[in-house]
DNA sequence: GGCGGAGGATTGTCTGACAACCCGTGACAG
DNA sequence: CTGTCACGGGTTGTCAGACAATCCTCCGCC
């Protein structure tokens, strides 16, 4: 009935358009075109993104999902605003959580998990300064997913979405919040350094400054609880 | 930092009905009519629960959402399963997430958070014994959030909806692994007087006791058949 | 000025349909 | 006999339009 579509589907599970619908939200949610508290409505949204209100509401149900959305009942969906403590709570839930990671990585006799750490850090290091902002978002996301990752711990993995969207709207509370992508290439070689080194203290130390202080430095930006 | 302008369950004055079927799934799940791997296809589901597809799909949605199912493209939703590693992984890591809880808790010098954990215990003593297994397993599952809700921090209530899918994902992994509820009762109560001895090793000794070991039972008890 | 109710706007749900895709089956060539 | 490939049934993904339930705003009334 037709020529072979010789070309093998690039992409072994091809088209689900929400994929797209998802994709294009949680990029505007990272370049700021939408900011935490933001409403959606659907109909107009929809029509923008040019599919049926259903097709968006599943991308809106995924996104959800991974904390990106807040979903009240009849109110609607809108981005996930976080109160200053909830920010001080996430930069200090993540750092031994970050440690779970390393330890995992450091108990692995075969060397294996400190391999796939510094291939995550070859592909940090290879984009940190790319010109286009969302492909340095994308490789600082990247480099903390690749030390979850590097753990090869699957209950890490399946926690990571949320922690990751989490951090997306950290970032995202300040638009002003683009942190030199100099400092965050030499935290993370820091960081590096001290896990190859195997020397815990300095690994959390390393781990605090750059999450814990980073935040307290977004809170004092934010400064007056606007 | 004194009143917390509480925020009571809203209720929008009538329950979306993708909300009962969400309940009626997870219970499904909990009493293990579904079992890990069971594909779910939508037509006959949506029949069954009088509901149109279109809701389905959204009650479905949210049930990934927190990993209890797991959704290929094209391929359908099925409940999630867990590897045994997966199982492994689990257990080790919730050990320091509950100490990270602990820690919280521990150093509120207003007590507040003690008191909060102290109601979680009195709720769960109170419906440990319950002839329902399913309010038993809902007490057990309500004991163990309280003990993340007790620390007020934030980050660990986005996380918890993952943590408690996946665990009881672990406990409908093996449908004979209806534990002992004097069992559990007694570990909640043992956690419960070495936290409030604040003694952190014990703590999480039992912490340990009470997870890795009540998994490594149930790999041992899947290993022999399977 | 405060209160309550109408009206519009928005979300939640339904029905029915069609397109896209997966998988098992069986014919066919080697 | 074996591997390949087309075919068809079954399932999922998406669409359009419609209606019900709920929220929100504003206006008249006391």
């Amino acid at each position: 009935m037709s020529a072979q579509p010789d070309l093998p589907t690039r992409t072994p599970t091809t088209t689900p358009a929400r994929e797209a619908v998802v994709t294009s939200i949680r990029r505007a949610i990272v370049m700021g075109e939408l900011r935490p508290g933001d409403k959606l409505t659907e109909v107009p949204l929809a029509a923008s993104l040019d599919v049926s209100r259903a097709t968006l509401r599943e991308a809106l149900n995924l996104l959800v999902q991974d904390g990106l959305l807040v979903q009240e009942p009849y109110r609607g969906f809108s981005v996930t605003s976080l109160s200053p403590e909830a920010l001080r709570d996430i930069a200090a839930t993540r750092v031994p959580m970050d440690l779970i990671a390393v330890h995992a990585i450091l108990s692995d006799g075969s060397g294996r998990r400190i391999g796939l750490l510094l291939e995550a850090w070859d592909q940090f290091d290879r984009r940190a300064f790319d010109p286009d902002p969302l492909v340095q978002h994308e490789a600082h996301v990247d480099f903390h997913h690749g030390l979850w990752a590097a753990s090869e711990n699957s209950m890490l993995l399946r926690l990571w979405p949320v922690t990751e969207a989490m951090s997306t709207i950290a970032l995202a509370q300040d638009q002003a919040a683009h942190h030199d992508p100099a400092r965050a290439h030499r935290f993370h070689r820091l960081l590096i350094d001290a896990i190859v080194a195997r020397d815990l203290p300095l690994i959390e130390q390393r781990l605090h400054e750059h999450i814990v202080d980073a935040a307290e430095e977004l809170l004092t930006l934010e400064g007056g609880t606007a």
